[in-house]
Parts: C-alpha cells; structure tokens; sequence
RNA sequence: GGGCGCGUGGCCUAGCCAGGAUAUGGCAGCAGCCUCCUAAGCUGCAAAUCAGGGGUUCGAAUCCCCUCGCGCUCGCCA
C-alpha cells in the first residue's frame, strides 16, 4: 500500500463519515484533477438534489466536517468542489525510503502465482519483418515485462506458422529455384536472403503450369502426413526463423518459446477438435466442408459462418489456432494474444468457438493498427517496404553520429555501444507510444527523433543523474523532508511516487502506452530540478539531494528497462 | 452494404473505459539560456470550432443517436 493509496483511501473514508451525518449516503466520485488544483476533489454537484443545497455550499459544510489528519494536509472548497492536499512530508519521506529500501524492486508486486502467456509476433516466416508489423514485437516484450512487474508468472511465445501454401512455397523456392535467378542471394541474414527464393517462386508458380503443379502436390503430401515434406519445410522455416530471431535480438525482443503449428496435425489433437465440433449443435455441414454458425456469438456480417475443415476433410489454420489454445490453457491461466487489426474477425470466432467447446477461459487480444507509409499501405509486391532491420540501422547510424558530435573523449567502441542502444530504444519508444489502436503513418523523420518524447530523453537523463552520482563519491544517504523544500525537488518527489500506479495501469488494463508518457514526465521533472537546483555544491543539503538524485536514477531506470530499453550511465 | 476501430493546434500525441474546474505533452516555428553537476537539456512566446450535427445531463473531448472521412474485415488462405 503505497502513501498516495492511503491518502486516497482516507479522503474516500472521511468524506463518506461527513456526508452520513448528514443524513447522505449516496454515492460519489474522488478524482485527480488534471490542472493540477489539488491531489484529489469530490466534485459536489451531484449532491445538489438530494442535499437540496448549492454544490458550493455543500462543499463548505464538508470542508468544516473533514479533519486534516494522516495523509491529508489541507482541505478547501472552490468553485462546488472539495479540494485534498496530501501531505507533501509524508509523501517525500515515504516514497524516498521505499525506493532506496527497494531499488530495482520499487513498483514491483510479489508473486502472485498467476501464470499468464504472452503470444506475440508470430509473423510468418516467409520474409523479414517489416516495420508495418514492427508494433508486435514490441507492444508484445513491454506488456510482458510489465506483466512481470506486476508479480504475474510470464511467458512469452511465438506461434510459429509452418503449416500451408505460403511455407510450402517457401521450402521449394530454397530446392528448386536456381541460383541465378535470385538477386542479392548473397545477403548475409537468412531472412533478407530466403525472401528471394520466396518471390522468385511466387511468380514462378503463377507462370509456370508444371511448377503450380509441384506446389500442389506437395501441399497435398503434407496434408496427409508425410513426414519427409513436413521436416523439410520445418528446416526451411527455421532457417527464416534465426533471421527474424536476429533481428528480435537487436531491438531486446527475446521469447521464452517458439510453438508449431505443425505439432497440432502430428499430435491428432487438430483432428480432436474437428471430431468434437462435429457434435455441437451450432455445427453445419456444406459438401463435405464443415463449419460453425456463429451468429448467436454476437459475429455480424454476410457470413457468419467459421468453417473448420475443407471439403476433403483437412484442417485449416483456425482449427489448429483451436488445439493451439487448448493446449495454452493447459499451461497457463490467461492468454493475451497480441494481434495485427485483420485478426479481429478471426479471434472473435476463436472465442466462440473455444465457448463451444466449454473451455472455460477466453484468450485477451489486444489488437494493433498497421503502421503505414505516406503513400499507402506497405506492400512487398510493390516494394514499398520498409524493413525493421532497415530502420534500426538507419536510427542506429543517426545515433551513432549525434554521439560523435557530441563525445569525442570516448572511444570507439564506446560510441558504438552507445550508438546501439540509444537507436534501439528511439526505434521502440517512437512505437509504443501510442496507443496500440491508433493508425500508424511511418516518416522516417518521426522515427528518428531523438529530442523531446522519446528514448534518448529518458537515457539522456539518466545518463546525468548517474554523472552526478559518480561525481559525488560517498555519501549518506538521507531521507529528510526539511532538506528538500524546493518546488521542484516536491514536483519530482510526486513524479517519483505515480510509478507504482502507472505500472498497474500499464500491466493490469494493458494500457502499456502510459508508461513513455510517464517516462517523459519523470524525466522532465528531473531536468528541471537539475537545472534549477544545483546538487553537488549545495552545503548542508548535499546528502538529502544525493539521495533524490540516486531515486531518481533508480525510477528512471525502472522506467526505462520495463521499456525493454538500456539505461545508459553516460551517453 | 454489414461489423469493428480511428478522427484532438501546421504535424504527432495524452485525456475517452469509470462525464466535472483554465484540454496533456512533443515536433516544427519565433525569442532567450553553457565563468556551475552532460545544451540529446532548460525558460518564454505563438498555435485547438476536441471531424460535423443532434440528444442525455446542473455539466460532454469523454455517454447515446445520425452524418462525413480514413483504416481493417466479411476465404473450404494463413
């Protein structure tokens, strides 16, 4: 329980007792002022009728019945509200010592014996990554690392597609299409160069009779089984798979599991869930081909059928996606699949359907908007791609040349590594933050903004209030509110004190585009301390500043690392 | 055509779920700040019919309805 839950807490409580003795117990609402009046205000205008008073004159009787106590500094009545005050020694003492007791652990909740899997990118294995759908990765590591902060047991997994025409396509491409006829084959990451075989394959399919046929047959070899064709295009998949996995390295993406897709046709369970689909009553049947009829499950449209298997009796991607979930919740308490917007459709019948099934949990997408170029949608066909290995590099080499501007004293090596992560980090924090729904449109010149809201911001301060700390040697760590009086040290005192309740709503409402916004908050708070309060030359209070500057350092790289990003020391 | 989502200063964006007091920040622009702890910073100025219309309410960016614009979707593909 943090001092600003107490504090909330306490208002909610008095404010309750005044009201009851006054013959009132209706209900009413304890907000945070945006501008800033106040900590908290219980607004008194739906209280009017039934009080049968003016809402300002009712917020002076409060006033009186409220007594400033714990938490609660000061009370007053403006304008119909009743404005609190927390009591500013009480939040600077206790805030600080929680975080110099708990450091990395500030804002982290014990383990609460919940496990919760986190699929996300899941990007077919026919090409590179492509920042269209760069958002997974990244949308799905930060929810996961706040998930973790929050005392969930995660896992983090990728759903590998090895199963259909696209992969098929693929594995021949890589057999049969000569070498000459691949441009820039010679690519040295798997992914930039196996997509080559793809395309070529591609056209070569739609021109060539005989080819289409190979392509048939041997889709239709691997739905009946053959283990030969199945291995072979899982090698081919993995061979894609290490590119896409470099580049998920690069930008701090790493998964705990990699599940095939595959697995549900060798283990029968797919076939499971046909037999078992066939006995339910919303199941119809059209020459062979069966399916769900879903318009009880709240599925609008033309077709409000979900058909899980072909005519010939085969399963497709949604029926395995079912024994995929099945086998998910088998090892697992919740679900949260990060999706682009074009699964919205398909997840709300995967719902259904696992309804249908009685599995008693529902999986949690959480859906993203394709991020898309000025002139339209990014299209592979059309070459109007831009690849995530692309951007990090470009975003890595303008980083790369701001550091060298500004820092010729270090090394080479350190300004690479410098390099690496501030471009990395301006790659991941441009993406999550915004809201996950909203249309992306990519510019290469907001991509890489490294001013403002963004990466090198939060590193960058950081990087100073470790600078400060270095410089300062030893020093005793003091927690006293006497010490630290200045407006800005108090506005950074409360910066420090909201991270707890900005990972909750991060983690616990999947709002994870809250915590950049918090990030440049706290970040800004402390430039402006740091610009106004001078730390190191500061006599008596040197060793209470010291210490807020070292909480600082310690939310900022919480803050920065639940972010999936390196805090640096100096930059 | 149906469903879902989005529309906030020139550009990007928070707030919308749980309606409240002068709508959050950033970029770009303009004017300032390095004899002091990293100027990837700080200060100030300017800039918004919250897509449009109607409704509910003491009160609407927020809830409801309609319209417009944009995106996604409506496969025996994955």
């Amino acid at each position: 329980m943090t001092v600003r839950d107490d504090f909330r807490q306490e208002v909610e409580r008095r404010v309750k007792e005044a009201l009851n003795s006054l013959g009132c117990d209706s209900a009413f609402e304890v907000e945070a002022p945006s501008s800033g009046v106040a900590d908290l205000a219980v607004p008194c205008f739906p209280l009017a009728k039934e009080l049968r008073k003016a809402p300002q004159a009712i917020a002076d009787e409060l006033r009186e019945m409220v007594p400033c106590e714990g938490p609660i500094c000061a009370v007053e009545s403006v304008n119909g509200y009743l404005n609190f005050f927390i009591d500013q020694d009480v939040l600077l003492r206790e805030t600080l010592k929680e975080i110099t007791e708990r450091g990395e652990d500030y804002g982290r909740l014990p383990a609460k014996g919940v496990k919760v899997n986190v699929e996300h990118t899941s990007i077919n294995p026919t090409g590179p990554i492509h920042v269209g759908r760069a958002r997974n990765p990244i949308i799905g590591d930060t929810l996961a690392r706040c998930l973790s902060y929050r005392g969930y047991d995660v896992e983090t997994e990728y759903y590998v597609n090895d199963v259909g025409k696209q992969v098929v396509l693929l594995t021949w491409g890589m057999r049969n299409v000569p070498a000459s006829a691949v441009e820039a084959a010679e690519a040295d990451k798997a992914d930039h160069r196996l997509v080559h075989y793809y395309r070529v394959a591609n056209s070569m399919m739609e021109d060539d009779e005989a080819v289409r046929g190979e392509i048939t047959a041997m889709l239709q070899r691997f739905e009946e089984g053959d283990e030969d064709v199945i291995s072979t295009v899982r090698e081919a998949v993995e061979v894609m798979l290490g590119g896409l996995r470099q580049t998920l390295d690069r930008i701090n993406v790493t998964l705990d599991r990699y599940t095939w897709e595959s697995q549900f046709i060798a283990d029968g369970s797919a076939k499971d869930v046909v037999a078992r689909l066939k006995r339910s009553p919303y199941c119809g049947e059209e020459g062979g081909a069966h399916h769900l009829e879903l318009k009880e499950f709240g599925i609008h449209g033309k077709n409000t059928r979900f058909t899980f298997t072909r005519r010939d009796g085969t399963t497709l991607y949604t029926t395995r996606d079912l024994a995929y979930h099945l086998e998910k919740f088998r090892r697992a308490d919740r679900a949260v699949d990060v999706l682009g917007e074009d699964q919205k459709l398909g997840s709300q019948q995967l719902i259904a359907a696992l309804e249908i099934l009685g599995c008693e949990s529902k999986p949690e997408p959480m859906f993203y908007s394709f991020v898309s170029l000025p002139e339209g949608k990014m299209s592979t066909r059309r070459g109007t791609v831009v690849h995530l290995d692309e951007l990090v590099e470009e975003a890595v080499s303008r980083a790369y040349q701001e550091v060298r501007k500004r820092r010729e004293d270090l090394s080479e090596e350190r300004m690479r590594e410098i390099a690496e992560v501030v471009g990395v980090g301006a790659v991941r924090y441009n993406i999550v933050r915004v809201q996950p729904e909203k249309r992306m449109v990519f510019r290469w010149e907001d991509a890489m903004n490294f001013d403002g809201n963004s990466a090198p911001f939060l590193q960058y301060s950081h990087a100073r209030a470790c600078s400060i700390l270095r410089k300062a040697g030893d020093f005793s760590l003091t927690v006293d509110e006497t010490l630290l009086s200045d407006e800005y040290e108090r506005r950074l005192v409360a910066a420090l004190s909201l991270f707890p309740e900005v990972l909750r709503d991060c983690g616990e409402n999947k709002r994870i585009h809250m915590l950049p916004s918090y990030g440049h908050e706290l970040a800004s708070a402390f430039n402006q301390f740091y610009a106004a309060v001078p730390v190191l030359s500061s006599g008596e209070r040197r060793d209470a500043r010291l210490t807020l500057v070292e909480c600082c350092r310690i939310v900022l790289r919480n803050t920065i690392e639940t972010l999936g990003l390196v805090a640096l020391e100096e930059m």
